[in-house]
DNA sequence: ATCGTATTTGCATCATTGGCTAAATACGCA
DNA sequence: TGCGTATTTAGCCAATGATGCAAATACGAT
């Protein structure tokens, strides 16, 4: 899993890990809190807060038998980076729309002007 | 894979996806020229570029037996948004970070008082 | 030392993914 | 019609990922 985009977007490819974010984004929580949305064993959320982990995504402390869960910004951050890459073709597509609207209500002016 | 974010970072989660991307972002391209870059099979980025427009990432024409793809901006933006809702979080970490940056300047120059 | 809660590890399973080769398809052109 | 190029489908394999259950581990409290 190589670079860091490859294991941050994999991360983020499942609803349950992007669900957990969510939640941890208001505040670091135990395993246990964050499996009791869902209804999956422990194991299973365990094991997929590990993904987050690898990915950087969360970083976790040892606090007696609790293993409190924490956002990481950095992974999000550079995904954030790579798409912005992306923004200028975002917004060319969004002029190319534009122009063509007003296209079509110059077009539909010019009409209203023969009637 | 249901939702549209499951699918777009799964699409994402691939180097090989992600450059072809980047190539399509400078214009529309064919199979073969999408394949030249890589050591890979044709079926093989023929698939990679069915997960793409699985997507929605691509879109594809048929124009002779070339298959022009295209750059979709969609899927992108909506990751970006989803990204987007943790950018608060971004820099509430950079504001602690610059907040912690001041204060070692401040004892940095009391120190420097003292002498 | 023992009990109970929190969390992880160890198999086992099933589906998906990425890759390859060989064969099929689609189309323009001679 | 037949050739050559572009691309996909089919079939196979190895690796990975998601999930469950049962067992192990870690640690606080009694």
């Amino acid at each position: 899993m190589q670079d860091h985009l490859t294991s941050t977007f994999s991360a983020l490819a499942d609803p349950t890990r992007r669900a957990m974010l969510a939640r941890l984004a208001q505040g670091p929580a135990t395993v246990t809190e964050l499996a009791e949305p869902f209804a999956l064993a422990l194991p299973t959320i365990s094991r997929h807060l590990k993904v987050l982990e690898g990915a950087g995504l969360i970083t976790r402390e040892k606090s007696a038998q609790f293993r409190p869960c924490r956002l990481e910004a950095r992974p999000l951050e550079e995904a954030d980076a790579w798409i912005g890459t992306y923004r200028e073709f975002f917004s060319q597509r969004f002029d190319a729309l534009e122009a063509q609207l007003k296209t079509m209500m110059a077009a539909k002016a010019k009409e209203e002007d023969k009637q």
